[in-house]
DNA sequence: GCCGCACTACTCGGATATTTGTTGTCCGAGTCTCTTCGG
DNA sequence: CCGAAGAGACTCGGACAACAAATATCCGAGTAGTGCGGC
């Protein structure tokens, strides 16, 4: 009951690329320095939002990624399944196929009622985060904190021309 | 974000015990064999209950698991909880600190409005679960299938005295 | 001066190790029951 | 016949091993920019 460490990277990462120029993409390089997180790694997880259609990538020079879709279409449960996976965290494995007086053609995700219990929990949980979305995480950070869009567009996309790493 | 399966191993097992006469316990062994489970495991998770105060342990002959309270005084999530952990599944591990302009003594699992959509996802996934109790899903299933109780009761007690014939 | 071309640098993408957590197994400490022996 | 002591068997409890998944890393395929030579 472990949630990925790659949830909160990649929701962080599409809140910042829904600051940034649209058409200009943000390698996953840049991104994992602004947060110190490995760039490998997080360029891993970053892949899972393409797949899911969440972001677009674009390779070369100049290349990273994107948003696929505007801000306010992706919703914080999107970026969740889609790093996560799309099944329920609760797996009935039809335990009681096995107990006395069981059945093997009966459906027990279904008829148990814990089973039910559970998935009806999960599925407040996930509307809870379908009803959130970037657009909306982004809009209220920049409300309670003025400064944070200019700073991170500033930081990702600002320095672009430093090709100059020779600082020694 | 995979839920272990103790978890519905615990929470048939809480059932079944909600049904079987107080002051007797029903030791793992038999509870496994019912569901053709592995003994030893499953004796595992019930220790993790009784640490959680939900179970009660006894040893030796006649020995076993009990429920430690009413059965409507033990939710869903108690027992989830006792499973799989305290902690929340979302973890903020603070990503924001070593970020352009964060500082060290913020804490920002409070402060980062992303932590705080993970956060309230949750607590209302929790709050879900700790309206349901076992003995509310015990009386549901008792209605939905009117023979289940009788049959688990006979089939975890009734076999009591299978290694000395007292039948009546 | 301008165009075309090869070269280089930079990017994603997937294949590959390493660490952590879950799943499963085993044996020991404790205790209740049954048997047996003495009163 | 009754009671108590001892052997036996059954239980939980935690330590140990096997497996899967998350984490972290590395290298190859492809592309856009760049510099150079020719026109």
């Amino acid at each position: 009951m472990k949630m990925g460490q790659g949830v909160e990277w990649a929701l962080h990462s599409c809140v910042n690329m829904s600051w940034t120029p649209v058409g200009e993409a943000v390698s996953s390089a840049r991104l994992a320095a602004f947060y110190k997180l490995p760039a490998a790694y997080l360029n891993k997880q970053l892949q899972a939002l393409v797949r899911a259609g969440i972001l677009a990538s674009v390779s070369g020079p100049r290349g990273g990624f994107q948003l696929a879709r505007r801000p306010d279409q992706i919703s914080v449960l999107d970026v969740v399944l889609a790093i996560e996976g799309k099944d329920d965290s609760f797996r009935c494995e039809g335990i009681l196929k096995d107990a006395p007086g069981g059945a093997m053609d009966v459906d027990y995700a279904r008829t148990c009622l814990i089973s039910q219990t559970m998935r009806h929990a999960e599925v407040t949980w996930r509307t809870e985060l379908s009803r959130q979305t970037i657009a909306g995480i982004a809009t209220s950070i920049e409300r309670r904190f003025p400064d944070a869009k200019e700073a991170t567009v500033r930081e990702l996309v600002g320095a672009r021309g430093q090709n100059q790493p020779r600082l020694a």
